[in-house]
DNA sequence: CTTACGGTCTGTAGCAGCTACAGGAGCAAG
DNA sequence: CTTGCTCCTGTAGCTGCTACAGACCGTAAG
């Protein structure tokens, strides 16, 4: 990290990593799938990123852990099929991504009921017969 | 399907698959990856089942939809490092596969509520700034 | 100046767990 | 015999990375 002009710091591609805690490939691999622009380079063609680059791809990251899709991203950058206009566009995704979250929530929900019951029937005895197996037998 | 000598009805491929409603493609798959057996053949390669298959799919069909992986299948079903030997081994897999459906539920509810609460501070309005898109940038 | 050690570059293969094709052969009915 | 379906194999694609290999580059020590 050295000073540029002004007042934007020069990052190495290992800097940008470690501003955010971002893998080291996983930044190339966002370049690759356009969801961080294609950085300046020096004369050696190594990358050079800037601050803006901290704050997309730490948005990104945000995202990410909220369980948007790198699609859905790519949406909320406002890329792919035409800039987002509004607000409501924004809200709208995000709605939807959460019916989604709440319905994986009520999937696991049921696995959980299931597998506890059953797990609850086990003796833990060392007999080769096992409530857990019957029960995925039927 | 047609009768074989005793009380074996053979099938074929996408008898299977009808009978357990699991994707003809992924029969194959799960050959490949030794979950299923290499099935008996006619003259001309295709595949024999029987009624056994019909029950060892299933079994794996009902595990994958409570989220087990096709590792812990494999484990299940008795293959990988030599057979399973007792309740208590397929107890312990189990709830170690519970204590991760529930850590996955915890992540799952505290991302809803991130998104819903940020959902709800949306005005929905058509003006350019939003809630959710703040709240990722920090 | 040279040498060593790291960083960076590219491209590609690998992971899970499938799904879907292409291109060829077989089989049953009309 | 031909039509139309199934079946065969192998391989590529999907998501979201991660991890190499092999080639450069840049810097600091000796």
């Amino acid at each position: 990290m050295q000073a540029d002009h002004m007042n934007e710091r020069s990052l190495r591609r290992s800097d940008l990593a470690q501003a955010t805690g971002c893998n080291l490939e996983t930044i190339r691999y966002y370049e690759g799938v356009d969801l961080l622009p294609a950085p300046a380079r020096t004369a050696a063609g190594h990358r050079v990123y800037g601050e803006k680059d901290v704050g997309r791809l730490k948005f990104i990251m945000r995202a990410r852990e909220l369980g948007f899709s790198l699609e859905n991203i790519r949406g909320l950058l406002g890329l792919g099929d035409g800039a987002l206009r509004s607000c409501a566009e924004v809200k709208d995704r995000t709605e939807l991504h959460l019916a989604d979250v709440r319905t994986k929530i009520a999937d696991l929900q049921r696995i959980e009921a299931v597998l506890s019951h059953t797990a609850a029937l086990c003796t833990g005895e060392d007999r080769p017969d096992c409530a857990v197996l019957d029960s995925l037998r039927n």
